[in-house]
DNA sequence: CGCGGCTTTGATGTTCATCAAGTAAAGTGG
DNA sequence: CCACTTTACTTGATGAACATCAAAGCCGCG
């Protein structure tokens, strides 16, 4: 649970690319001073909503989820997120504290960097700035219309249009082991679990899925997509 | 329609310290030749999704709205925006188009600067950047948290939670003119519009608001704020 | 004055959440 | 390793919430 790894490679890292590509080899040897790396397993919080913020995250390997607790009480998922992408960082220039809470899917790796430097280097490299503004807002974008298409489609919609993504975002593969509770889905896409696994069964008997326990293998993509975009 | 207004006063505009009070004496001068200040009438489209982003833009009096279309091709409502706030300024930094469309709801007046200039001060200036970087991410947490919350409201609440938007947060008075149709109202908030219009209508008989025509009077806003937070 | 758009209300049917009951799977302690 | 408990999943039945359809009233505008 929560382990700092050593010694750093910041300076080789394959990551390196995805976010600080614009840091020179100086400011590497610094990242290295201010970052820890930490190991998550499954099902482990990341980091907390109303936390207050003290570190940059990204996700190097694993998988994860954002969410948030909503008026009622019950979790809303916002995102799932994979390697190279933010993770609670939507809203780390715009407030004290973390929007969301995070947690491992599965089992994860974790690149924390303390803020200050994030704030340092957004204040002193104009390049970096910039990088990471896109990317941010990138991800917002992304956010905000993914929670706007699934608004408008009914039941069947929102099924297929989640393992759609499943299967081309997250693992590029037909065949997949669902990496969240059917619950999960549910909270994702805003609908009942019971109303989850009824459509889900429903694609099973209709032959444009097969399901095994948590595996779904994808069989008929082309109708399901009608059936996302149609929703 | 679209007419420039002149000279430049941007040293002692009064909105000057919204977004440009980071910039030193010399870099407002320059903003002056970087910025032009556009009116729209009612109606008139301030920019179109999928436009190419050539200014930045936010309102400095009037009202607009930020929506896209959806797949289906209807109108979604995304936001409701009040002078001093961006407008489709959410992505400008993530891609080549404008993600949203904004048209005025009221006589407005915008203020454009070049894309570039922004560009350039985000660049060259640190507190610009960090201030601009904050403005927008706290306009994406909001626009995100707005979403979820209307989507696990039941549709009196989703009424109710429109009705004390536009009192709290755009008028600042229990009286006012809703600047939207009632389709606009359904589309902002995800349901029908003779649903909107039934459950208005409810509202008054059960004597929580007053209604003439567009306007809209608050009797019970404490019954409206246990309706919108239930929902 | 008449036309077209926005609004309103009622009636109808569909979609979906909820409830209930049962089964499978996965921990847990002896 | 097995009985026990708990948690996740599954399916059907029911009713509530909501969209849709239709018809009529209202209002601004040419």
């Amino acid at each position: 649970m929560n382990k700092i790894i050593k010694p750093c490679d910041c300076e080789h890292c394959d990551f390196r690319d995805a976010v600080f590509s614009t840091l020179d080899e100086q400011s590497v040897m610094e990242l290295c001073d201010n970052k820890e790396e930490r190991s998550f397993r499954k099902g482990e919080i990341i980091n907390q909503e109303g936390e207050r913020i003290t570190y940059f995250k990204y996700l190097k390997s694993g998988l994860a989820k954002l969410y948030r607790k909503s008026s009622g009480g019950e979790e809303q998922v916002i995102a799932i997120t994979r390697p190279l992408e933010f993770v609670s960082n939507l809203s780390i220039f715009s407030g004290e504290k973390y929007q969301y809470s995070v947690s491992a899917l599965e089992d994860s790796v974790v690149c924390c960097v303390k803020i200050e430097f994030i704030r340092r280097m957004f204040m002193n490299n104009g390049r970096f700035a910039l990088e990471l503004m896109g990317r941010i807002s990138a991800m917002n974008d992304k956010v905000i219309a993914q929670t706007l298409d699934i608004r408008q489609k009914n039941l069947a919609g929102r099924v297929a249009f989640v393992i759609l993504y499943l299967m081309n975002d997250i693992y590029k593969s037909r065949i997949f082991e669902v990496p969240v509770s059917r619950k999960e889905i549910a909270d994702y896409i805003g609908m009942s679990t019971a109303n989850v696994i009824r459509t889900i069964s429903e694609f099973k008997h209709d032959g444009l899925i097969r399901v095994e326990g948590k595996t779904i293998e994808v069989i008929n993509k082309e109708k399901l997509e009608i059936i996302s975009i149609r929703g």
